[in-house]
DNA sequence: AAACGCGCCTGCGGGC
DNA sequence: TGCCCGCAGGCGCGTT
């Protein structure tokens, strides 16, 4: 589910509930999601401790906790954070609930459990694998034209697959990866040393204009994407060819086609992108 | 190195 | 009505 904007936009909106807030207690209802859950263990070990501030990076939640340690939330493609303010009883597919000392509760519910929920002692978060080895965030100013050109021009894999690989720019999931590829005019299928600088540099600003412009939408709610208030986003509204097969281009009026990559949809325009 | 296929899960909509 | 199939926002593994 969540790519960049919607993660931003449950931290966002997580923050206010939760910074400053001493956890009391974590109930976990499931063995395992993607990797197994913490042990009740590791899970004692933090209640008890404040949450400093809450961080996205890439498409991670990461809490910072006064104890020096944090916690780190993937949502996978189904996850969802929602926020109560008094008791609320666990739904399905509800695997964990955090519980706050000064009121409320979190939910973390994840139908497809492609998600995952992990803990960093102090000093350790830096040097996760799943961390470390992530690339620039679009939305900072190591996103640079250069940066993006160099990494294209250095490889022959098609341009989608190199703007969703997480070691090169994060965030950029299958919906954006599409919105972008067409705002820049470019096709998916292109091999990434094929774009000429002109064209890296579109494609550079197409991702940062697409994904500032969802986040504030709030995100794009397909199906059951919601904030951690339970709103959903709004960008489904603008968007210009995911999900529009058949439907006409925005552009040209031509037909949107999709077309079946490494097992993943792709909506495009044949008229508009080369 | 990188391109695939596949598995991890559940739910939904379409076709029959 | 009900069943089967394909598909879905992510990611990491194994095999060529």
């Amino acid at each position: 589910m969540p790519e960049l904007p919607e993660v931003e936009t449950i931290c966002r909106s997580l923050a206010p509930h939760i910074t400053g807030k001493v956890l009391a207690g974590v109930e976990v209802h499931a063995p395992k999601l993607r990797r197994p859950l913490p042990t009740a263990a590791e899970l004692r070990a933090v209640t008890g401790q404040r949450i400093t501030a809450l961080e996205r990076r890439a498409k991670y939640l990461i809490w910072h906790l006064d104890g020096g340690g944090a916690l780190i939330i993937h949502l996978g493609m189904s996850g969802q954070l929602c926020f109560h303010h008094g008791p609320h009883p666990a739904e399905l597919h509800t695997h964990v609930i955090f519980h706050f000392q000064e009121g409320g509760q979190l939910h973390f519910r994840d139908p497809r459990r492609f998600g995952s929920l992990d803990l960093a002692a102090p000093g350790e978060l830096a040097g996760l694998p799943m961390l470390c080895e992530l690339g620039v965030e679009p939305l900072s100013s190591a996103f640079t034209a250069e940066y993006f050109r160099e990494r294209l021009g250095a490889t022959r894999r098609v341009v989608k697959t190199v703007i969703m690989d997480q070691r090169v720019v994060v965030g950029v999931g299958n919906i954006y990866a599409n919105e972008a590829l067409f705002q820049a005019g470019i096709h998916p299928l292109r091999p990434g040393q094929s774009l000429s600088p002109a064209e890296g540099e579109a494609l550079q600003l197409a991702i940062i204009c697409v994904l500032g412009k969802a986040v504030e939408r709030g995100g794009t709610t397909l199906s059951d994407y919601r904030n951690a208030d339970g709103e959903p986003g709004f960008f489904q509204l603008d968007l210009a060819v995911y999900g529009r097969e058949v439907e006409p281009c925005p552009r040209c009026g031509g037909q949107i086609v999709r077309l079946r990559h490494e097992g993943r949809s792709s909506y495009l325009c044949e008229a508009c992108q080369k």
